[in-house]
DNA sequence: GATTAGATGTCAGGACTTTGACATACCCAC
DNA sequence: GTGGGTATGTCAAAGTCCTGACATCTAATC
């Protein structure tokens, strides 16, 4: 057994230090991600949040500020900014008022759809640079492990 | 081939929507580890960024203010005032001056290494639940892929 | 030795995000 | 119907982080 001078906690799998962690690669990852799309959306003058709300949008269209609040893993507080904005530039809109509920869904405009289409061009390219990294056979399993480290720490 | 309405931009690999992308997923699986760490540090009275600093400290004791924020993914502006808060806290040192160049090493001291070692228990708990998540065989393929998913977007 | 480029630490300003709080609206048991 | 629980939208305040900028220091180049 290890018997040098780690009197510490116990990683709990093999690996010599904090860079060897799952966590620390998830979010090296992550962070990689993150700066590669804030570089190619400022071309498209949109932010993250802002591409994440019109790309969600457009899968599912209809949402609630709530709604892509949780699909876009931000607060609220931080949509309903990221939607105004967005409502304000002409790419999406909201009915005033709803016959039912406080729940006001959003939709693409013509202006909209046609700015996501444009950014798309950008982010397909980063997407399409991390599936080539991985080994196109373990692209299905890399997606099948980040789905269950995500359920995992949500329960 | 897919005859769908669909006139967009066609994405890198088979999946419905976007949330099939790897970016997604990956963001997601981020989202969570970082709630995670957020809620299991606020018991221990720090930040994910002071946690982070102390514990890429613990592997490389000495790293310079700009070390720090490479190591961990921020700017060195806001590693500063994490150093800031640590030093004051009495968690590491920093010699006020330096015989050369303007980097100033920062070590931990017995009180950092302790609370350090209290987080821990508590951060390990949550990698220790991503790594059940996964199959075990499977970890060094995850890891791997994650490498390479970071340095395919840094070069 | 002077100069240029690169790296570091720090300050000021602004942008973004979150936490806390509150009012409104639905749903379900009773 | 009524009350409790839950979900939503929004406001205010605070915190966090980044971009831009500048001075300092080193090392390489001429």
């Amino acid at each position: 057994m290890d018997m040098r001078e780690t009197p510490g906690v116990t990683p709990p799998h093999p690996a010599p230090d904090v860079f060897g962690h799952v966590g620390y690669q998830l979010k090296r990852a992550h962070a990689a991600l993150r700066a590669a799309m804030d570089q190619a959306l400022r071309a498209h003058g949109l932010t993250v949040p802002q591409y994440s709300c019109l790309e969600v949008l457009a899968a599912r269209p209809g949402m609630s500020n709530a709604d892509l609040a949780r699909a876009t893993f931000v607060s609220r507080q931080s949509m309903n900014v990221v939607l105004r904005g967005l409502q304000d530039a002409g790419l999406l809109t909201r009915p005033a008022t709803v016959e039912t509920g406080r729940a006001r869904p959003a939709t693409l405009t013509g202006e909209g759809r046609r700015r996501l289409r444009a950014a798309q061009e950008a982010v397909y390219a980063i997407e399409a640079r991390l599936v080539r990294a991985v080994h196109e056979d373990r692209l299905p399993a890399l997606l099948a492990d980040l789905d269950r480290m995500a359920r995992a720490l949500s329960d």
